[in-house]
DNA sequence: GTCTATATTTAGATAGAC
DNA sequence: GTCTATCTAAATATAGAC
């Protein structure tokens, strides 16, 4: 019993840690964020850190765990709505994404650094997490495809990486910074050029059938 | 004379270090670059590189100067192809960043690092150039836009950031590494998603007018 | 301007008391 | 497990001879 309390306090403070960290990745990304600061955001000693997490490394790859499992809590919510078909799943997914970068609570971490990719690779949470996640994304995506709502001549990978590129999509960053536009303005520009891209209509070639639903 | 000489030598050598840099950005990031490491691949003493780049940062904005020195030029080249359009040579545009960046040619410059940023701001060159390149992006934007080529519900500035984001694309990195596809495939994928976006035929309104060229 | 050798700083990680 | 104090490694930057 006072075990049990022990452990609640224990994961209470690591689910602070990773708050903390979740929150300096996104603000300064992970090159730039000290055990330091993130020891000192907690507010405990930076040794108590170490408890925790041994390494910098581990901190990011919880970071990511933690954000994927809210990923997939978000997934699940769009997979009992049944007034959603699959690509429409798929735009409310990336509308997710684009939503928590502009809120600063997606973690920024670099694909170029090796430790880091070591430490996520080895990191059985975030793995299990990260297939969990592709799996249900790619089912949507194959749904999709075959209904003719995703253009097939890309090959599925692509539309799925394209989902995941949205949590750290610049062009979202530097819109937001600009102060111009209000943050659905964002979203909503950020995901229809996602999936429906740049070009006008002058551009766009004739329909070899009507829109199902958009009218 | 002599001096002339060794003025030449001196901007080789300079050449050399920014092409040495521009390499080991694209492939380690800023943040994992070390000067160290720059000057190993140049082949001088760390001092000796010192005499012509007093930071780090410099070096990073030394290196985007001289991709926007080619991206300048390479835009001179498509301004004289009176075979296309303003759409097109955007496409285009989007298409030699998509290549540099498959080339390894595409240095990567963290945005959150706020004394890089300075030293960027504070670069007359890359500042220049930043602008040159930036105004007739922009008014090959603006020429779309009038025509229907592009969406003008967008606004202006996110065409312009949309395509200098190209020259960092996760997806093209990831698609590159999984050595599933050709260059040519990710190419023509990563600037068709870009324009045409990621949905298919039945999520396509119907166009109000026919497409001018490629019906 | 180039080199070798060194100074300085920062930040990841740990020792050891409590 | 938490703290203070410390170790260590790495990397930016510089001194000083040539």
């Amino acid at each position: 019993m006072s075990e049990s309390f022990k452990d609640q306090v224990f994961r209470l403070r690591e689910d602070a840690i990773v708050a903390a960290v979740n929150r300096l990745l996104s603000e300064k990304g992970f090159d730039l964020m000290t055990v330091d600061a993130v020891a000192a955001e907690v507010g405990i000693g930076k040794a108590s850190l170490y408890k925790h997490f041994g390494s910098k490394e581990e901190l990011g790859a919880a970071a990511m765990a933690y954000v994927l499992q809210q990923a997939i809590a978000q997934a699940s919510l769009i997979a009992a709505d049944t007034s959603l078909d699959d690509f429409e799943r798929l735009v409310a997914m990336a509308r997710w994404a684009v939503v928590r970068q502009l809120r600063g609570e997606m973690p920024a971490l670099p694909a170029q650094n090796p430790t880091l990719r070591a430490a996520m690779l080895g990191h059985r949470i975030f793995m299990d997490r990260l297939t969990l996640l592709s799996d249900q994304l790619g089912a949507w995506i194959e749904s999709a495809r075959a209904g003719g709502h995703l253009d097939a001549s890309f090959p599925a990978e692509m539309a799925l990486y394209s989902l995941f590129a949205k949590g750290c999509d610049p062009v979202v960053v530097i819109m937001k910074e600009s102060r111009q536009y209000s943050e659905e303005q964002i979203v909503d520009w950020s995901v229809r050029s996602c999936f429906m891209g740049l070009a006008g209509p002058a551009r766009r070639p004739v329909a070899k059938r009507p829109a199902s639903r958009r009218g």
